[in-house]
DNA sequence: CATGAATGAGCGTTCATTCAT
DNA sequence: CATGAATGAACGCTCATTCAT
């Protein structure tokens, strides 16, 4: 589309864009019509498509946007935190942050991995995702703050934690972000038979 | 349905959940419609409506058969070892070997999550599966096998690497599940900085 | 589409393109909707669907059958005539007989060619219909009977002749097929300065 | 509409109209959106219907235009040409012309004939030309030029045969107007069975 | 004169489900 | 048991036209 909007079109669209992402997470890409996003606007069916190619795009774009704004977040979560495994932590910290404010963008996402019109979209999504945790595991691989191992196979199983623990217990059981993002790193550090001996007072080591 | 069916029958309805399973993972259960099923078995509709009251209730028996058969499979694994670590190691290696053969189930419970229809199925699903992996972790803990943790989450983090290397190492890079299931075992083990000693010779230990 | 039809079905869907080609003939294909055609048939939507592909099929489809009519009937009509440029004038006078009993036919050939999408459909259906006039124009020539021309482009004219009387006279004044025929072979017998000959093409003079 | 326009709206009414002209030829009138023609040109929709009172006004604008040219240019032809045959052949050939060089207008007149919306703006068009034609032939009949006829008939024929071989030879085969007018007015003159005197007629024997 | 956001009736098409045969 | 024709609500989308700015 990339149209030039004026700043009462650019509001349109956003509100066009936080109401679909509400209704998607809701009811369900499939089960919301486009009839019902504009309805529930109070606006024509026209304004969506001049805003929006297609409901599909409309649903990318909200992938892309969210993709954008969690990475954002986590760069600035880091900051100039120079030690390798505690900038792994601050960034596992900083998703759980935002996936607990932005529990919505979870359900689409997990969504749009299953349907063959957005898989290109994720995975791109995800191939970033992933190349920014292999790169803080291998900096802790480099430094020698962690043994040495496939850093890809590592760096997805944290992401598999982090994404298990944000679904069950932070969207799930509605828990605190921070005491899941506490788990979460507990388990990435010792895994099962390791021995935490203090736990939480580690935890920004 | 429940309808009392003829060995004839039997063999149509598994003919029918069959197909509909390559063809839902492999096009979407969406863009998968009943006459496509029906079309590509050479039968009429009413053989669809005769075995399933609707494409719903198809899905969802897909969706019970398969978790059931994941279970059993687990079970078997295990048999009658009793070091509680060694059976949740059978239980990882199992898993990951059911998956192995059964992709296009992931893909369909993977699906199912997102789809307000299908998620009381799957949450008992889940629910079993998590049930089945706390059990042997709280076992770990009796026995001092590995420290006391809270066995639910811990259980979960589990299933989340489990998850998510099968996805990406086992569906996507289609590696050998045994080695898939090494890698998930030693990261739930010793986590990020505990030190195997040298791995693969330990994982049966 | 292509689908293997009961006999019944086989009447729904002549029935179909009967209905279709005398809605379009009367109100153009783009303003007669699919809903006209089943509404005017006290059929659901979906008997459209399950008889053709699309609107655009069905129109191909009308087109087809008319083309092939059209030719079989000069075909029968020149029998075995043998006099080359009595054939010609057996082919003229069915097929103004033919479109002077398919007037809708005629309509929808007309619009069809002003529509990119079923340009090659007419275009096929042209260059048969000028191969064969074309064929008969040359055995005259050959014969000696008329003096050697450019074969083509005779024939165009022959066809033009033929289809702007069929239109006006046909078609607008609705006058008798024969006469319209002899009007048409009158001219193209002679042009404007030949003196025909014989009673019979100059009755209408 | 009938606005009474500055210059600059003159230009821009005119600069709408040959774009439009353009588009239609090319991609149809139903396929062409009036935001298509204005965004072709960079303007707002409503500069459109400033000049215009619709889609529908437009087109039947841009079709009197054209026939008011066609007609102007057939006049300036034939001059003080007095011999009626030699005026009729002038016509003839300036229409080829005309065509040649606004092949745009032929399409749009094609289409037009097939649409009821346009067909009163059509039939007007076409009693003219045809009056204008069969004026020309009557003048030949009543000097005794061409045998009697009916000049109706004839002017028909004459323009059926100026029509079809413009349309496959001029805009088909894009042959030089002059050729094609050669070809129109021999076939017009001696029909099939006449024999040609003079040279020029013979030229594609 | 000009912009471009907004309207909304209407379109072609899909498809889970029903049911006469 | 099985067929396949039929249903019809619902969908995504288009576009000529209007009008506040």
């Amino acid at each position: 589309m990339a149209r030039r909007l004026t700043p009462r079109g650019e509001q349109r669209r956003n509100e066009l864009m936080g109401f679909a992402t509400a209704r998607f997470a809701a009811n369900g890409y499939h089960s919301t019509s486009v009839a019902e996003l504009v309805d529930g606007l109070g606006v024509g069916k026209g304004v969506f498509y001049w805003y929006f190619d297609s409901k599909e795009e409309l649903f990318i774009e909200i992938l892309r946007d969210g993709e954008r704004a969690l990475r954002r977040a986590q760069w600035e979560a880091i900051g100039d935190e120079s030690v390798p495994l505690a900038r792994l932590e601050l960034a596992i910290r900083s998703s759980m942050d935002w996936w607990s404010s932005h529990r919505d963008l979870y359900v689409l996402i997990e969504f749009a991995r299953t349907e063959a019109s957005f898989a290109s979209s994720i995975r791109k999504g995800e191939r970033v995702a992933l190349a920014d945790t292999q790169k803080l595991v291998q900096e802790a691989i480099d430094t020698g703050a962690i043994p040495d191992r496939n850093a890809v196979v590592v760096a997805q199983a944290v992401l598999g934690v982090s994404s298990i623990l944000a679904r069950t217990q932070l969207l799930g059981r509605k828990r605190p972000a921070s005491d899941v993002a506490d788990e979460v790193i507990d388990f990435c550090r010792h895994g099962l038979v390791g021995s935490p001996t203090d736990g939480r007072a580690q935890r920004t080591a």
